[in-house]
RNA sequence: GCAGGGGUGGCCCAGCUUGGUCAAAGGCGCCAGGUUGAGGUCCUGGUCUCGUAGGAGUUCGUGAGUUCAAAUCUCACCCCCUGCACCA
């Protein structure tokens, strides 16, 4: 299809306003929502997925004759816009390259530094996308969250929110550059340079007291092995300094000094040097043993606070850097006292027993099985650190007195508690990996202690919420057990950010920017005041409170410079789309956004308003199984192609239908240009079809009411796998199923005709969600109108014939003995024997196997002296009882393997028989004869016709000489 | 570790909720034939193994179990992926 008749329909479509959602009082409703994309660079072929679906089931209810609201807008919130903007900026040649593309001229790019003109654009272009692939939003809702309405809403929101006491103040540990601000740390790294996948790591710093009073302060990922310490380490040459928190003056290195002030305040004061303390002595907490200040190369200054207790018993690098030490200051430390231990009847796996083998402490052990000799061993000396420490984490019990036989996962947490409360311990939060900033900082974590939270710990809330998760249903079924789970595991989320970030100034403090997850979990609500906005008959400025506590809550007179009757207007739109049926989006969304979308909802609206159902989608990946991100368009080689240049290659319905039909919802896909191109060809094909389906041939009736019977239950399935969103399936049955359904029928000798052409009347609309374009370009003409508003068929409208088919049930299972014989000949490169001749089973062999398996589902096997038995009363079978015997020992055990019969009898002799020129072309017969079992004794060479079943008749393929032509 | 998902024929990917119609859909690849003034498109058939007649054997990560019957149910184990927090 040329691209003007795609714009051609697209035109169509507006005009004819299909994308329009109109209350209608008494009409069924239908509204569902993707979740709107940020704003962090141009679409690709990557972001198209959910509205592949979204498009697809609104333009079904459109179908069904409900009213349909598909809104759409761009979530402006955050950082993505701003380092977008900062991309322009600096002129970043991918990001410029791909504007060039979309047609932005030079002079055109200093407006595009500012991130909410750059927000706004970026809206715009993904409209662009939207509209060039016939994906029918309500344009009238159209919105981007740092719009002045939109920010109304959002205050509105918190106040709310607030009053219904949902906000707590609290301290909070927030990833931040020192230079640029507040960062978020994640792997999409939109933030940073580098450092996405860093983790927060949590050390406990355990404080040794030199003699004169100061402090070394040690830091720890285990604290329970404090009752283990043999020394301290500290690097040989290093710099360290004093910080001064409280009274209390503590002795680390630079770096750790900087961490402690940043998240525990403080100051730092005057320098000193390693070499200083060594060899000088330090009283270990909780066990009051003097231990010596030792160096090792194993600290490294940046991590922690560049002091390190020494437990060689269980640390694999302590007891490797105690091997390094003269032999004099070893002996000097005495035994290696070992605090835990693995009991002997843990169950280990594999890996874990390799590392308990041998003799020695654990520590020596895990260097042993990992084959460390030094220090310098790095890898192996990591693996070996992380594997015991794992281990013992897992499995290990104290020994020490005062916690024997308690958990190391219990110790851990009690001798931290401990050293807390002695008021010298300290929790240091760091990154597990260096995290540098988009400008090249690095970035660090701070501490800040009045920062704004949704209380989304709070008791009630999360158990409201839990019910009400557990109302929503969701695709895939999965997703359910997972959304409680994630909702029991939700905690207490910091609303609000300092920074340059877009969005809504805090109500409660202006300083403050609400975060981007909070201010995006109660926009369905709003889209729908949003077409008030758009088409002028509400300003943003009306939006006050009260205007919003009534048109939410039904709370309250409204906002009393606002003409009444509008308000009420407003209302009742709002109770019409509401509850939402459907809230989309790809699987990113599953541990924030849905969640918490269901917390507001359950905190602001009463049960009959929450929503009744979730969606989530898997994503369009590279080849390696990688999120596609919109940074990386055009980077590599043009790997994955704009919107443009993949709707110039494939046209609009391709692509759609690639996303539906590619893998089902929930699963990835890795985008596949090939298979766009089968899909594509496999819609050339949908077309031909249906044009060759117009014609006046004389149909023939008993194949018309096949056709029409299996057409029946098509439809029916497609319904049904739309109204359970099984979207893959429908698509599958629709341009799958349906295409061999007519090829088997033309194969059958069916030619086009009234009865074709009233089935493609109905495919094409089958094929309107999905593929629009190519449905209207088939219907043109048929219908008066325009497919998109044409009613879903029903299967009603296709008589159902069981006994069509059966019959042709009949004829391919016999066509598949019939194959089976033939293979063998024709592998072989023989002729195919020139006549078939069938022998079609008498109906006491129907009888006799009616007895068999009722007999097998009583579970029992039926003995030739019953069937004997019960034969008296029939004559037909008694007639035959010389071969009773026989049938029954060949037929029992198929029987029982087979599926239960069509229960409609075949007259199969007048089916092979009006079958003839069929099989005849199919296989290359000259001829076919049909013969009953019992008449056919003359005509039974091969002694063949007592193999005849009932729907499996006996054959003999027979070979003559060609006497005559 | 915790949570979720997954391991299917040369490859991709359905099926598993509701055990039998499953040697397992569809696509790709490959083979053969047809169409076409040769290998492109399209159409038809084939594509686990054996088999001179519709049969048999062995397959759905591994092992065990339930059952007349298991890709489908149960248990154990191995391996892979994702998330674990402020990131839409």
């Amino acid at each position: 299809m040329d691209a003007a008749r795609v714009r051609h329909w697209q035109e169509a479509w507006a005009k004819a306003g299909v994308s329009t959602g109109r209350r209608i009082a008494g009409r069924n409703k239908y509204y569902a929502v993707i979740a709107y994309p940020g704003t962090s660079g141009l679409l690709h072929v990557g972001h198209l997925r959910q509205f592949a679906y979204a498009d697809p089931l609104h333009r079904y209810h459109r179908m069904l004759g409900e009213q349909s609201l598909f809104p759409f807008g761009v979530h402006a919130s955050g950082l993505p816009a701003v380092t977008w903007a900062q991309r322009v900026k600096d002129r970043d040649p991918a990001t410029l390259r791909q504007l060039v593309r979309a047609g932005v001229r030079e002079r055109e790019l200093a407006r595009l530094e500012d991130p909410e003109t750059a927000a706004r654009f970026l809206g715009d272009s993904y409209r662009a996308v939207l509209r060039s692939l016939g994906i029918l939003v309500d344009e009238t809702t159209y919105l981007t969250t740092v719009d002045a309405d939109y920010r109304a809403f959002v205050r509105w929101q918190f106040g709310a929110l607030h009053a219904a006491g949902a906000l707590i103040q609290g301290t909070y540990y927030a990833s931040v550059c020192p230079v640029c601000g507040p960062v978020a740390v994640d792997p999409s790294e939109t933030d940073l340079s580098s450092g996405g996948t860093a983790e927060v790591v949590r050390f406990t710093t355990v404080p040794f007291r030199l003699e004169d009073g100061r402090i070394l302060l040690a830091a720890t990922l285990r604290p329970e092995t404090v009752y283990g310490v043999t020394n301290l380490w500290l690097r040989p040459g290093e710099g360290l300094v004093v910080w001064h928190h409280g009274s209390a003056a503590f002795v680390v290195s630079r770096a750790g000094g900087e961490r402690l002030v940043e998240q525990h305040g403080g100051h730092l004061g005057h320098e000193l040097l390693a070499s200083e303390l060594v060899g000088r002595t330090v009283v270990v907490p909780l066990t009051g043993r003097s231990v010596p200040v030792l160096e090792s190369d194993l600290v490294d200054p940046d991590l922690g606070t560049g002091v390190v207790m020494s437990v060689p018993a269980h640390a694999p690098a302590d007891a490797a850097a105690l091997r390094e030490l003269p032999e004099e200051t070893r002996a000097r430390l005495g035994a290696v006292p070992v605090i835990l231990e693995i009991p002997a009847d843990a169950s280990l796996t594999p890996s874990e027993s390799e590392l308990v083998v041998g003799i020695g402490t654990p520590a020596e052990r895990a260097l042993a099985a990992l084959r460390v000799r030094s220090l310098a061993d790095a890898d192996a000396l990591a693996e070996a650190t992380e594997r015991s420490y794992r281990l013992e984490f897992v499995r290990g019990r104290m020994t020490v007195p005062e916690l024997a036989a308690v958990s190391v996962r219990e110790a851990r947490d009690r001798v931290a508690r401990r050293l807390r409360e002695e008021g010298t311990s300290f929790e240091v939060q760091e990154f597990s990996v260096p995290v540098v900033c988009r400008n090249g900082h690095a970035v660090i974590i701070r501490r800040v202690p009045d920062q704004w939270f949704l209380h989304y710990g709070d008791p009630a809330w999360k158990a409201s919420t839990l019910a009400a998760s557990a109302r929503v249903s969701s695709w895939p079924p999965e997703f359910a057990r997972e959304l409680s789970e994630i909702v029991e595991w939700f905690n207490d989320r910091p609303c609000t950010r300092r920074g340059r970030w877009l969005g809504t100034p805090f109500p409660y403090d202006p300083e403050w920017v609400i975060e981007p997850i909070a201010d995006s979990t109660f926009y369905m609500a709003y889209y729908v005041v949003r077409r008030f906005v758009s088409t002028g008959r509400l300003r943003a400025e009306e939006l006050t409170p009260p205007f919003f506590d009534y048109v939410f809550l039904g709370r309250g007179p409204g906002e009393p410079t606002v003409d009444r009757a509008l308000q009420e207007e407003v209302r009742a739109e709002f109770l019409y789309w509401y509850p939402l049926d459907l809230n989309m989006g790809g699987k990113e969304h599953k541990r924030v956004h849905f969640p918490a979308f269901l917390y507001t909802h359950v905190r602001l609206l009463p049960p009959e308003l929450l929503p009744r159902g979730v969606y989530v989608t898997g994503w369009i990946t590279g080849p390696s199984g990688e999120k596609l991100s919109k940074k990386e368009v055009g980077t590599k080689g043009g790997r994955i192609p704009s919107i443009d240049e993949a709707l110039e290659r494939w046209g609009p319905d391709a692509l759609r239908l690639f996303y539906v039909l590619a893998a089902s919802p929930a699963q990835d896909i890795e985008w596949d240009p090939d298979l766009v191109d089968t899909i594509a060809g496999r819609l050339d094909d949908v077309e031909r079809v249906v044009r060759e389906s117009a014609g006046d041939s004389a149909g023939r009736p008993e194949l018309d009411a096949w056709l029409f019977s299996r057409m029946r239950d098509l439809v029916r399935r497609v319904r049904a796998a739309y109204d359970a969103g099984e979207l893959r399936e429908a698509a599958e049955l629709t341009y799958v199923a349906i295409p061999s359904l007519l090829r088997r029928y033309y194969a059958r000798g069916g030619v086009p005709g009234a009865p074709t052409h009233r089935v493609a009347g109905a495919w094409v609309r089958l094929l309107s969600p999905m593929t629009p374009h190519l449905a209207e370009e088939l219907g043109e003409g048929r219908f008066g109108g325009l497919v998109a508003v044409q009613p879903m068929p029903s299967p009603d409208d296709f008589p159902a014939s069981e006994v069509a088919e059966a019959r042709e049930a009949f004829l391919e299972r016999v066509e598949e003995d019939l194959r089976a014989v033939l293979r063998p000949v024709t592998e072989r490169g023989e002729p195919v024997p020139e006549e078939a001749i069938f022998y079609v089973a008498p109906g006491w062999k129907a009888t006799v196997e009616s007895w068999v398996r009722e007999a097998s589902e009583r579970g029992e096997t039926l003995g030739v002296r019953e069937a004997m038995d019960r034969s008296a009363s029939h004559p037909e079978v008694m007639a035959r009882r010389g071969e009773l015997a026989k049938y029954l020992a060949r037929v029992q055990a198929l029987v029982r393997a087979e599926p239960p019969p069509a229960h409609r009898p075949v007259d199969e002799v007048e089916t092979l028989r009006s079958a003839e020129g069929y099989l005849v072309r199919r296989f290359g017969f000259r001829s076919i004869s049909v013969y009953r079992e019992e008449e056919a004794a003359t005509f039974d060479p091969m002694g063949r016709r007592d193999r005849a079943r009932p729907g499996r008749p006996a054959f003999y393929l027979m070979r003559r000489p060609a006497t005559d032509g």
